[in-house]
DNA sequence: AGGACGCCCTGTTCGC
DNA sequence: TGCGAACAGGGCGTCC
């Protein structure tokens, strides 16, 4: 589930590990998840160039090339980097694996190629031709609350949306509204100055704490409602068990005592 | 505009 | 026990 923290996590492992090494080969298993390049084109791009540094919107990760360019993945559902020295061994379900000319590799695996692998010129240029919002944790209060009152829809699947604001997936609005102790149903327009504002806040602090804890849930706040969100869960502030219901064909978890409509 | 739905993709879990 | 259905869910396209 790469959303917001996951790629944060992702992003800082690549800066802690894979920068200013030389690209000595790359290799595309998973065809499908490039998108407007080939592995040839990847292999052109990146070959003898060096990684230095990144950056994030939303779900998305991209890496700075000494030659100006980008290297942009996103995660889909399973998406995860690997960087480690080479032994001959690589991750199951390696789709796309870079080798630095020190023996190290950066292997991006994913078992359901659900992700995207692209070139871009620069993140602000990326982010304008898939028509992202802004990014969940560099809007400010005041955009956010324009866009909450401009929107119809329900909470959850208008948190969700990448178009509005980028970086919430199913897990994390699930966790956004339980903080902030609404029903994922709730119409957007209706809240009260109050409740938008414990949106936003929840929204920060729940993205942030989530990066603090490496987005792992066993290291996640007591207070958290995701490493419960599932069959058998129980409320962690009231102990009442979970309820589900269906948003945009996601399954949303929520506690039917804490999160009234 | 918003939301339901199908599709992609495959490992895991569920139900008969 | 075994096998197929359902599920997990990010993003996109289609339809109402």
């Amino acid at each position: 589930m790469p959303e917001l923290p996951d790629v944060e996590t992702f992003r800082r492992y690549v800066g802690a590990t894979a920068l200013h090494q030389r690209v000595s080969k790359t290799r595309v298993t998973g065809r499908s998840l490039l998108k407007g390049t080939t592995p040839a084109g990847l292999g052109r791009a990146l070959h003898g160039r060096t990684f230095e540094k990144t950056d994030r919107h939303g779900k998305y990760l991209f890496i700075a090339l000494d030659s100006g360019g980008w290297l942009v993945l996103h995660f889909g559902m399973t998406g995860e980097l690997h960087y480690y020295r080479h032994d001959g061994k690589e991750p199951d379900y390696t789709q796309f694996l870079v080798s630095f000319g020190n023996d190290y590799e950066l292997a991006y695996s994913a078992p359901r190629k659900l992700g995207r692998i692209s070139l871009a010129d620069s993140p602000p240029a990326f982010v304008a031709a898939q028509g992202l919002g802004p990014d969940a944790l560099t809007l400010d209060e005041k955009t956010f609350m324009a866009l909450l009152a401009g929107s119809r829809g329900s909470l959850k699947p208008w948190l969700m949306d990448q178009k509005k604001i980028a970086g919430i997936g199913n897990v994390y609005s699930d966790e956004i509204l339980f903080q902030a102790r609404l029903h994922p149903g709730t119409a957007a327009a209706r809240l009260d100055r109050a409740a938008q504002r414990r949106l936003f806040r929840a929204m920060h602090t729940v993205l942030e704490k989530a990066i603090k804890a490496g987005a792992q849930p066993e290291r996640m706040p007591r207070s958290f409602l995701l490493p419960r969100r599932e069959k058998g869960g129980r409320c962690p502030k009231c102990g009442t068990g979970l309820a589900t219901t269906r948003a945009g064909g996601r399954t949303a978890w929520y506690c039917p005592r804490c999160q009234k409509k």
